[in-house]
RNA sequence: GCGGAGGUAGCUCAGCUGGUAGAGCGUCGGGUUGUGGUCCCGAAUGUCGCGGGUUCGAACCCCGUCCUUCGCCCCA
């Protein structure tokens, strides 16, 4: 019996090239998360299994997620989500915290689902939330950090479409405006949650299902699907104009607007699935017809701190996924050439010149350089392949002769040039190089876009 | 839970209707002593996913099983 070389079934295993691609896109969420004034949190992987019911699905407990009795006799469970955990901790200082909270992480989490594209059972999520802000400015906030992260990446408007819904207006609407109980509503609502993916025939046989003969005499099917057309708020019914939840919408797309994030839309049929938002929601939707799917989202929901058993907290964030990010990063040629850490490899010329190296080596280090010596006494062809293959930018040549004169051959390998220079300068060109940083193909500079430069 | 595709050298795969394996890339070495990504020469490497069956003989056929992958269901 061989031990097996593959990860875990839904994981994976970040080689040195995979670690630094999510270092890149870990880098940029907290640069921009930082940008807007968020702090970065996290917390144990594993929770009491009872923090994940809350939501008071049993059938995701049981089928979805990786839970087992520890050995004092607890059932806990690795995260599937943090939204709970950020839940908690706010609950837990929620007297003394200083509002509005600012907060972002990074977990890992795990789902015990089967794997597809795009859906692994261990993936990474970033999650900002802002705690304490009632108004819409919160809404506002969180949607346009959502979107200043998809530019940070070079991201092109028509790359991607930001949709943007209330669930407070659903809610009336389907209740208020069609009559229809809540039960009715909530079934309504998944079956709208669904409809891009249904013929419409089938779509409108199961909404007719739902509704009772009466309401199918009232023709509230009728009702519904003219609903269903709207694309502007201004179309929806002209009773329902002055609701607070359509007033606050409008005012949010209009805040969008002058901050031009051109691609916000409005969009009736966004639900959300059925959980915890009480308010604005919004999914970031992929424009490319090959992988016309939600890429992430999030909204308001105002009521989850108020499980712990204190006063409510408002609240608004969303979630987005490593494996959905990256797919979309690579299908846009969005992905720059990531280098080493390493600024350069020392090419060892000459034999038994690791020790009369080391002087060189230390000053370098000590100058704040990474370098990383070949010390095989290979030919030089095999030191430099070495150098390549590792992603390295620069090898740096030491011999006898350079270590007597003090000047250095310095090569660019992604150039293919060379220059001669102490070991002052090569420390800087090499800095130059390291805070240009490495930068998508396709970025360039987007006049209506980036808010961060 | 359901369905499609597939598992052959490190990787990508070829292998016609059964006769115990190949290519490209990569790896390693060399093309004489201080320079890569193009060139030339040479070398190593596989229990053909695993178990069983049919057969004189199976990578190829049959059964089972495990795994990978795509989709459905679900999606916090």
């Amino acid at each position: 019996m061989t031990l097996s070389t593959q990860p875990y079934k839904g994981a994976r295993d970040f080689y040195p090239e995979d670690k630094r691609l999510q270092k890149y896109m870990f880098g940029k969420l907290r640069e921009v998360s930082e940008r807007f004034g968020y702090q970065e949190i996290d917390a144990p992987i594993l929770e009491p299994t009872e923090l994940f019911l809350s939501k008071g699905n049993q059938e995701i407990i049981d089928e979805q997620t990786y839970t087992f009795t520890d050995r004092g006799g607890r059932s806990v469970t690795i995260r599937t989500e943090m939204t709970p955990t950020v839940s908690r901790m706010v609950a837990a200082r929620r007297q003394e915290l200083a509002y509005p909270v600012r907060w972002y992480d990074i977990p890992n989490l795990w789902r015990y689902e089967r794997t597809q594209r795009g859906r692994l059972r261990e993936f990474w999520q970033y999650n900002a939330d802002i705690f304490g802000v009632e108004g819409v400015e919160a809404d506002h906030e969180i949607v346009v950090l959502a979107d200043q992260i998809m530019q940070s990446y070079g991201a092109k408007r028509d790359m991607y479409t930001i949709c943007l819904s209330s669930r407070k207006m659903v809610d009336e609407l389907f209740t208020q405006y069609l009559g229809l109980d809540n039960t009715q509503k909530d079934t309504l609502i998944r079956l709208v949650d669904r409809i891009k993916k249904l013929p419409y025939e089938s779509f409108v046989a199961q909404a007719d299902a739902i509704l009772t003969p009466s309401q199918r005499d009232a023709g509230v099917l009728d009702k519904l699907l003219a609903l269903l057309k709207v694309t502007k708020l201004q179309q929806l019914p002209a009773d329902f104009a002055s609701q607070p939840a359509v007033v606050r919408l409008q005012q949010l797309m209009a805040m969008l607007e002058s901050s031009r994030v051109a691609n916000a839309v409005f969009d009736i049929s966004l639900m959300r699935g059925f959980d915890y938002y009480t308010d604005m929601v919004f999914e970031v939707f992929d424009t490319d017809p090959e992988n016309n799917r939600a890429m992430f989202g999030g909204g308001r929901y105002d009521g989850l701190v108020g499980l712990f058993g204190v006063e409510p907290v408002p609240t608004v964030g969303f979630a987005m996924g490593d494996v959905t990010l990256q797919n979309f990063l690579e299908s846009h040629e969005l992905l720059p050439k990531l280098h080493s850490e390493t600024d350069a490899y020392v090419v060892l010329v000459g034999d038994d010149m690791y020790e009369k190296a080391q002087p060189v080596l230390s000053e370098l280090r000590r100058m704040g350089l990474n370098i990383a010596v070949d010390s095989t006494g290979r030919k030089l062809e095999k030191q430099i392949k070495t150098a390549v293959k590792q992603g390295i930018h620069y090898a740096l040549f030491v011999g006898e002769t350079e270590l007597a004169s003090g000047q250095f051959k310095l090569r660019n390998l992604a150039a293919g040039t060379e220059e001669t220079h102490g070991l002052e300068r090569i420390v800087s060109i090499a800095k130059d190089r390291r805070r240009a940083g490495d930068v998508p193909a396709r970025a360039e500079d987007d006049e209506d876009g980036d808010l961060l430069g």
